[in-house]
DNA sequence: CTAACTTTCTCCACAGTCAGGACAAAGGCG
DNA sequence: CGCCTTTGTCCTGACTGTGGAGAAAGTTAG
């Protein structure tokens, strides 16, 4: 089939169609509850949209008590791609126009095998995708990267973890290999906006969503659009110092937050622990795979493993002082922590908000929800999908 | 004379009136070049504005070639007070509709005697600089107070520093009083706006303000707009921890910002090292006056003292510390130091830019200017003038 | 089954918004 | 003095958007 080509003509067809997207099928009626338009101009601009084919009229609702309504809905044929690139794996998956995720694949890959590599990969997961029925073709894609990026072009810059990449004109080449629309962004700005869309931070303007992989990021929504920065680095968090002195970092300082607690430092702390006797949990399951990960000391401390869980707990404090501060800060209205080590769950959660509570002042806490997120691996697929989707249903 | 009882009807007048303020007079030709609307619309909606009184033709320009044209001005009778309540003084300053200070007049006053003996002095003020011939009644008023604010209402809100302020209804209080609109907001906002109207800030989206002063605190702009956070909040930095176990704050906590740095902290540790003979040069000034300050301190570094400048020094590193975190996440693209230890000088702001530039990284400081405010006291009453502007001139 | 009512949707007349061209006013310059 | 530029005004025509009339399609009560 052909794809979308048509762009919204208007800022209230753009509204029009976002709330098609957030909200499912509606009826004009309902849309004109939304919208502050009288009805005939609202039935004006539904069926421009019509016209374009990014809307269809298909079947009735079932009566309220009057005439039934015709149910308008976004194209069902529409897809789109969101990528998630991590710093040891790609997940990729399929939406409709909704946003719904409709197949979604993983595939470990280590990040600074370079753009050339990781986007061949991609490609194959997006070839299987519509191989397997779940789409015809891409209406636009968003693609996550652990890294700044110089947003408007679509260009990660001097990304730490990533060499090989600073530069690399990601928009454009698979905005070419894919034949559709692409955005880029930060892959933790991507998981924010997931879940802002689907998750636990639905109807929060201010928020911040912490995530915690192998390194350490922050995304930061204010009134309800992600914030950047001025170069496209903001809510890197990673480096904040929270040791005077304290252990050597990748940057070249000391006492960076990452340095002490990240899933590759926990990791790192875990298998120091294995080999020097500390935990014989640890060391069991160093002994079966040869290396720890995170996910290895949360099965620890599920099992009681006390090693394990102090350092849940050390780091939990770590990064609570950290969250402590942009608390006081941003004042914000909610904090996500999410990202590979939720599976350290409440133990983790426990010590940040144990420091949050205690350090911040009343006024900023008083009403602040810290929370696990709750959309996993998904979150960064639906975040990228939803960048694309707020570009294409946006006046042109 | 009457005042201004006329709002702009719709966003283009608006944003004339707010073109004629931030640029001065302008020709009909000159705006049009400013707001994308055809000479024909331009000219309907300056007549609108004319007819309002909220603008005036007067005179007209010097020939460029071709036709004179009219000079377009805001109403030259319109006056902005600009109210700035600190811990430990009032400004109170007159503008005219371009913002800028006609009369300004500072009078020192313990913020904690109340909302009700504080009001007194400002109407004093008010009405002395009226009774100056400066301005014959005003047409709005902006109020800056030290402390959290629940802005749409312009109440304070569990305001550590001024009890017997929590929940004072300074909006609407003043509104009676002064028979204008008011609007209240944080005096550190107010800094910021400052800054960003005609100070250092100018052309700036994103950029933080840090302002030393009793305490310590963080205006944040993002997009140019202030931002303020879920509670009203945002910006509260003093109570960051710097120190494991340091000393102890007001707050309750340990370690706090501003327990080991600020106005009040410093002041106690120059009359400390005064009383311990650590410096001859700040006991002789503790002998002449009793006390010392933050301006002592500034004058004995100036002298040379040695003690002085360690103390800046430490201070600079603790505060840089602080902004060097706040830098990693928020990304600005410039920040601001102002507040009553401005007069310290470039010795604090080497020992800030030293922290910063060292523990931040490259991306978030390569081109971040690290500068101190240009406006020194009259920052926060042009802020305050620009928030009620800001608020005026926007469509009722 | 019919009448009255509700809800949804369409059609139409009218007021307002706005762009762009024609043109008048007012000056400079050779 | 004629030609140029710049500024400002006027007019037409296209488009935007409102609100009312009323048609379409259903439910409910008698």
């Amino acid at each position: 089939m052909r794809r979308m080509t048509a762009r919204p003509a208007n800022a209230h067809q753009a509204r029009l169609l976002r709330l098609l997207r957030d909200g499912g099928p509606n009826s004009r009626a309902q849309l004109g509850d939304q919208v502050d338009l009288s009805r005939s101009k609202l039935a004006v601009e539904v069926d421009r949209l019509l016209e374009t084919g990014l809307v269809v009229a298909d079947g009735l609702a079932a009566s309220r008590g009057g005439r039934r309504s015709h149910n308008i809905r976004l194209a069902p044929a529409l897809r789109f791609l969101g990528v998630d690139i991590g710093a040891t794996s790609i997940d990729v998956a399929v939406t409709n126009a909704e946003l719904e995720v409709l197949g979604h694949v993983n595939h470990p890959m280590d990040v600074r095998e370079g753009p050339v590599a990781v986007f061949e990969q991609v490609l194959a997961m997006a070839a299987k995708l519509k191989a397997s029925g779940l789409a015809d073709g891409y209406d636009g894609a968003g693609i996550g990267v652990p890294g700044p990026v110089r947003f408007p072009e679509g260009v990660p810059v001097a990304p730490p973890i990533m060499p090989g990449w600073d530069g690399f004109p990601v928009r454009e080449a698979l905005s070419q290999d894919l034949g559709c629309p692409v955005m880029v962004d930060n892959d933790v700005n991507l998981m924010a906006m997931g879940e802002q869309h689907a998750g636990v931070a639905r109807s929060v303007g201010d928020f911040l969503c912490v995530k915690i992989g192998t390194g350490i990021g922050c995304g930061i929504v204010v009134g309800g659009e992600v914030y950047r920065g001025t170069t496209g680095s903001a809510g890197d968090i990673g480096h904040i110092r929270v040791e005077p002195d304290g252990r050597a970092c990748v940057c070249g300082n000391r006492g960076c937050l990452e340095a002490h607690f990240s899933g590759a430092a926990l990791a790192r702390d875990a298998e120091d622990a294995a080999r020097t006797g500390r935990s014989a949990e640890l060391a069991a399951r160093l002994e079966a795979s040869g290396k720890l990960t995170a996910a290895d000391v949360a099965v620890a401390a599920a099992a009681g493993d006390p090693t394990a869980l102090y350092l849940i707990r050390e780091g939990g404090n770590r990064v609570g002082q950290v969250i402590a501060g942009l608390v006081s800060f941003f004042n914000p209205g909610l904090v996500v922590i999410g990202g590979g080590v939720t599976g350290l769950g409440h133990t983790l959660l426990a010590s940040v908000r144990t420091q949050v509570y205690r350090q911040s002042l009343p006024l900023a806490t008083g009403n602040l929800p810290i929370v696990l997120g709750e959309l996993g691996p998904t979150a960064g697929v639906t975040g990228a999908a939803r960048l694309i989707s707020d570009h294409l249903f946006s006046p042109a």
